[in-house]
DNA sequence: ATAACACCTAGAGTTGACTCTAGGTGTTGA
DNA sequence: TCAACACCTAGAGTCAACTCTAGGTGTTAT
């Protein structure tokens, strides 16, 4: 079973250029073409697709998803490097998700004073009313940065 | 008080190039110059510069942010629109913490994976070895395609 | 047999957010 | 006074990841 990179558009939701591109970054180095040079895809090339996106998806450019295709392909004598690529990303993505959490906070403040704000009609609330003046203290460490 | 773009350099440890290049954007409205056409900043402008730094965080682009500026310089006429700025950051937040806690599954799936793939020396447990393959099973929609 | 259609390549263009260069001004210490 | 230094502007360059254009080929339905 092999798919036209029409078929492939509408399994992936990329767009043919992306998918063209990709092949010229070489992150589909198996991807076979018929005689007249049209794509087949393959159930395998479909699997490193999810993968593709899986990495994409934590954060890894794509020329360090090559290096893992790469790495992928010279076999067993790699998979220590391998190794450390995931444990780098779970590092990355660890602080990643810290870092979330922070702006959350910081953007939640601002949901919650704008819409007290919007109820009474002027923002005069931020640095007069005490609850939201202890909620700045509370998630900043210079609170009237915050006022803007 | 005032300061120069070097002292805001070291300040924020934003370049200068980059401090020059919001205000081409329209991101610091107020900073003042001197007779010889020479930045000074204020405090004020400082605590803009907190700010925008933590709309950028929030993934927000810089025309939403010189948006967001405007609105505040136009007065309590914008409040409802600030408000569905940050309600809708907000919300897009969210979905950006649920997606990467996806991500993080998986990557923490490869990490695992292949800390006892370098232990044994190959890779054949991901398809041979039950608890591996109920891993999968767990975190993903269509387990094979994480065998890459 | 011809028009429509999906596909191909090489290479140019786009976008966002910087980052740097060239050429110049103003201030200050030896 | 003159060299070092921090600063200025306009505009060009960079980078990643696409996205598109131009010009062409191969297949299929009428």
């Amino acid at each position: 079973m092999t798919y036209s990179i029409g078929d492939v558009v509408k399994k992936t939701g990329l767009s043919a250029y992306t998918l063209r591109y990709y092949e010229k970054e070489g992150l589909l180095p198996f991807v076979k073409k018929n005689a007249s040079g049209v794509r087949a895809y393959s159930d395998e090339d479909l699997r490193w697709l999810t993968m593709i996106e899986c990495l994409k998806d934590s954060g890894l450019q794509i020329k360090e998803i090559r290096q893992y295709i790469e790495w992928f392909n010279e076999g067993d004598s790699t998979l220590s490097q391998r190794l450390s690529l995931f444990e780098n990303r779970r590092k990355i993505l660890e602080k990643e998700m810290a870092r979330l959490t922070v702006v959350m906070n910081k953007i939640r403040y601002k949901e919650l004073l704008y819409r007290e704000a919007v109820r009474v009609g002027n923002l005069d609330i931020a640095t007069n009313e005490r609850r939201f003046m202890q909620l700045k203290k509370k998630l900043f460490e210079s609170p009237d940065d915050f006022d803007k």
